[in-house]
RNA sequence: GGGCGCGUAGCUCAGUUGGCUAGAGCGCUUCCCUUACAAGGAAGAUGUCGGGGGUUCGAGUCCCUCCGCGCCCACCA
């Protein structure tokens, strides 16, 4: 306890406030606490791949909200912090800040230090090419050094976590855990490795999954091909991708579609290649798009996939993992039957055109193809440009292609048991439960989970070699739960010998390293260590909260859903806080490629002070976007000044001379009346998540208790000199047990203001301390009362208008009233009696003269000044 | 194409099951250095509650419809 300064200022509390919570534990996690004393909270483990922006700050203020209210309210708080430092951003930030490339073929180099920068600061331009093992150091580098930076910024905004709890997943227990449950699945045939068709990066040359796609507008042009009919008519194919018209494998027009009803059954021939390919019906080829019919190429999109599947159609797969279309392809006549696959009516004209194309990229072969068609008066006049949505991973910079390849699987349960699962789960708001259901039934196929890249949990799998030296990729040869966690390119599997790697009759390492929410998606466990530490575990598992924002519903919290629900058949958790974006005052997403981001976090809180930046963001509830607003932040700071000085002055008061004195005044017992009213709403809202409505009506009971009810008191309070004054100390009292009330309501927006007010005058700390109920509130006043209420409305109606007359006057608050006529209703002026000296003391009035009328007026006379 | 959310003062937003003359803060205007606070205080002005219908004694609130913005989902040759 420390004593009332003569200053009270925000400067510097941040850094106070940080250094003594961590040094006495404050929000260490005590784990003698049973599961039903415990909340506990799924923290989002930010990736650690750049800066935090503002945006992280927002929503991790929201989830701080509820914690600390939690914990007010009697719970143990389980609040870790994760680090997710697993991944492709990672990646990229590596390769970006050491100029290295990584090459899995090169061997483990002890000495490697990486590429440093010249005078200029400069990186070489051509990255160095490292081995894999170099490359995961370099990344674990990087990353601790950002992980420090980001544990700053989270002190100071003022989370609560308990840093002792802190995973990360990529490390050795998120690893383990991460393999445990891929083998588990794998066991029971949930996880399952498989070749078809895959959404493929082809700039980063790893397969994507479903969930990390997005449309983007980008331009395009309509080709329209000639193909041959059955009878030697032609057949116009529109087609925005004329190079995969060797891959075409067949014509689709709708079964309701009277122009190609009569081919239906038959065959075309491809022009350039002359391929024969069946002309099918499908519901799904629109009549009213391009010339009705279009042609199938394995693989354009999706819709290819699906009518490939569906019409069981065969596969020419042209498309290479690199972009370029494929180098080694013959086409062969129809007679020699070697490969039907390529089977050309022209051979020799087939294969010459194909030379045009075979080791292009995409865009040039696009370009080469046109060339040809159009030479050939295959293709009716110009490419028509357009507009229009294409698939693009959502990190990445050109389109997916779909390219065939092994990868490994997670199965999907139906979409209805996944909703039907998540129905016991409590969305805040509840509206986001639709974007979640919208996914289930949106979903094509099962979850690929294989990524080809380095920096990540890899599989622990390897391969049997036959005697010929070929992997036997269907064969997988899964490590035993003992073993992990597994790198399988430095580890053995069971009966094997390292020095039968890569040899035939020995075994190959899974290359491949897993898609970061297969890993993410097991955070519930990784925080709480599933299997790692049972006791932990007991006491915290399943969670309590998922706080997230609502753009990865589909990813997070989809998968993580899916997971516990084939691991542990129950849901991770009951509720999901979802929060919405930090958007700029235009409504644009802020984001980093935009640059539309003003200022830094740290920036803003140096200039608006923790409270201040947390008040701004707990004015967006739950799932709402809000602006980023200097504004705001500033109120948010003026109202923790605020808070300091109102403490300073109800403290400053001093004690009652009477300790156990009673609360006696009618403006005293209304204000605790409308104060316990206030606490109870509180306490109904924080309940339902929605912290932005509780910190919106302390705030607005505050303005008036400072405004109003201060300022009518403190006449009164500081007393007449008497030492037993029962009408200071019924004030003093009331202040003090307000003072109290209200710093904890809002403590857990303004956690720095409402703890240093605290260690004025009272021992621990305020976040420890038990959150307010109504009932001593209620009982101090000695019961509701409206008459009561009537008075304090009165009261401030008439103070109000006393203010009016000196702001009318253009005098000072000061100036003295001399004589007053107050006009009102009896009931009112009767209500006016009983709060008369405090009214005049607070307006400084010598004389007053009551009035019965209609409506409250005040005419009041000014001293001379 | 289907769905969700939003639209209230110049700005950011409250407005709970329909109920007095629609609120807060910022900004603005006028004033006040007052012993909690000038990083402050007092008072004031500012609104066809997106448009149009309807239900009702009564609609910002409920119903229909239209408009605008944002987002999610969708098999987008």
């Amino acid at each position: 306890m420390s004593s009332i300064p003569d200053k009270p200022t925000l400067d510097g509390l941040e850094a106070k406030w940080r250094q003594i919570w961590a040094e006495q534990g404050t929000y260490r996690f005590d784990r003698t606490r049973t599961r039903d004393e415990v909340y506990s909270i799924d923290t989002p483990p930010p990736t650690v791949s750049g800066a935090l922006h503002i945006g992280h700050v927002m929503s991790y203020t929201h989830t701080d909200t509820i914690a600390r209210y939690q914990r007010m309210r009697g719970y143990e708080v389980f609040y870790p912090m994760g680090w997710d430092d697993n991944g492709l951003n990672v990646e990229r930030r590596v390769q970006m800040m050491t100029a290295t490339l990584c090459d899995p073929s090169l061997p483990y180099d002890p000495d490697f230090t990486p590429p440093q920068p010249d005078e200029k600061g400069k990186l070489p331009k051509d990255p160095i090419r490292i081995s894999r093992p170099n490359f995961v150091e370099l990344c674990e580098e990087v990353v601790s050094e950002l992980e420090e930076q980001y544990f700053d910024l989270w002190s100071t905004v003022g989370l609560s976590v308990d840093w002792d709890q802190t995973y990360t997943t990529i490390g050795p227990v998120a690893s383990r855990i991460s393999q445990r449950a891929f083998l588990r699945l794998l066991d029971r045939g949930v996880a399952y490795r498989s070749g078809a068709p895959t959404l493929w990066d082809v700039d980063m040359k790893t397969a994507v999954a479903q969930a990390e796609l997005e449309d983007r507008e980008v331009p395009g042009a309509y080709h329209k091909l000639e193909f041959t009919g059955p009878d030697g008519q032609a057949i116009w194919i529109d087609t925005t991708r004329p190079e995969l018209l060797p891959a075409c494998v067949a014509l689709v027009a709708h079964p309701d579609d009277e122009r190609y009803q009569p081919l239906f059954g038959q065959t075309a021939t491809t022009p350039l290649f002359g391929a024969e390919v069946p002309i099918c019906p499908h519901e799904l080829a629109e009549p009213d798009k391009g010339t009705g019919i279009a042609m199938i190429c394995t693989f354009g999109d999706t819709t290819d996939v699906v009518w490939w599947r569906e019409l069981d159609l065969p596969i020419r797969p042209v498309v290479r993992h690199d972009g370029r279309l494929e180098r080694d392809i013959t086409w062969t006549g129809p007679d020699d039957g070697s490969d039907p696959t390529w089977c050309s009516v022209d051979p020799d004209e087939a294969n010459e055109n194909y030379a045009e194309l075979g080791g292009k990229t995409i865009f040039t072969a696009q370009k080469n193809i046109v060339e040809l068609l159009m030479a050939k008066g295959k293709m009716e006049g110009e490419p028509r440009p357009i507009s229009h949505p294409v698939k693009f991973w959502e990190n990445g910079k050109k389109p997916l292609e779909i390219v065939t390849s092994n990868q490994w699987f997670i199965r999907y349960p139906p979409a209805e048991d996944i909703i039907a699962r998540a129905k016991g789960l409590q969305f805040h708001p509840e509206y986001m439960r639709v974007r979640f259901e919208d996914w289930a039934n949106g979903l094509q196929g099962d979850w690929n989970i294989t990524r080809q890249r380095f920096f990540g949990v890899p599989f622990p799998i390897w391969y049997p070699i036959d005697e010929h030296g070929d992997a036997d990729l269907l064969s997988p040869i899964a490590a035993t739960e003992d073993m992990l966690p597994v790198d399988p390119t430095t580890m053995v599997p069971p009966g094997y010998t390292e020095d039968q790697r890569n040899q035939p009759g020995g075994f190959a390492a899974d290359p491949d390293v897993m898609d970061t929410w297969n890993t993410s998606s097991m955070s519930p466990q990784i925080a709480s260590k599933w299997e790692e530490d049972d006791d932990l575990f007991e006491r915290v598992y399943p969670m309590d909260l998922r706080p997230q924002a609502h753009e990865i519903i589909r990813t997070w919290l989809f998968s993580t859903v899916v997971k516990a629900h084939e691991l542990f058949d129950e849901l991770p958790f009951r509720h999901a806080a979802i929060s919405g974006f930090v958007v700029d005052p235009d409504r644009k997403k802020l984001s980093k490629s935009k640059d539309n981001a003003k200022a830094g976090p740290v920036e803003l809180l140096e200039q608006f002070g923790a409270d201040g930046i947390r008040y701004w963001a707990c004015g967006g509830g739950p799932g709402r976007d809000v602006a980023e607003d200097p504004g705001q932040m500033k109120i948010g700071r003026r109202l923790a000044i605020k808070l300091l000085n109102a403490s300073k002055f109800a403290l400053g008061i001093g004690e009652p001379s009477d300790p156990g004195a009673a609360v006696t005044e009618p403006i005293d017992r209304a204000m605790l009346l409308s104060l316990a009213d206030l606490v109870d709403e509180c306490t109904r809202v924080f309940d339902e998540y929605d912290y932005a409505r509780a910190l919106e009506r302390a705030e607005t009971y505050f303005w008036s208790f400072t405004d109003d009810h201060l300022e009518l008191v403190k006449g009164r309070a500081y007393g007449d000199g008497s030492e037993a004054d029962p009408a200071a100390d019924s004030a003093k009292v009331a202040l003090r047990l307000a003072l109290e009330t209200v710093l904890k309501l809002f403590a857990p927006f303004l956690p720095f203001a409402t703890e240093e007010v605290w260690s004025w005058w009272r021992e621990g700390s305020i976040h420890h301390s038990a959150w307010p109920t109504s009932e001593p509130l209620r009982d101090a006043a000695g019961g509701p009362d409206d008459s009561a209420a009537l008075v304090a409305t009165v009261a401030a109606e008439v103070l109000t208008l006393l203010r009016k007359a000196k702001s009318d006057a253009k005098v000072s608050m000061r100036t003295e009233i001399t004589s007053a006529t107050i006009t009102d209703t009896r009931q009112r002026l009767a209500a006016f009696e009983q709060a008369r000296a405090d009214v005049l003391d607070a307006g400084k009035v010598t004389s007053v003269e009551l009035v019965e009328g209609p409506g409250l007026s005040v005419d009041a006379t000014l001293a001379d000044t």
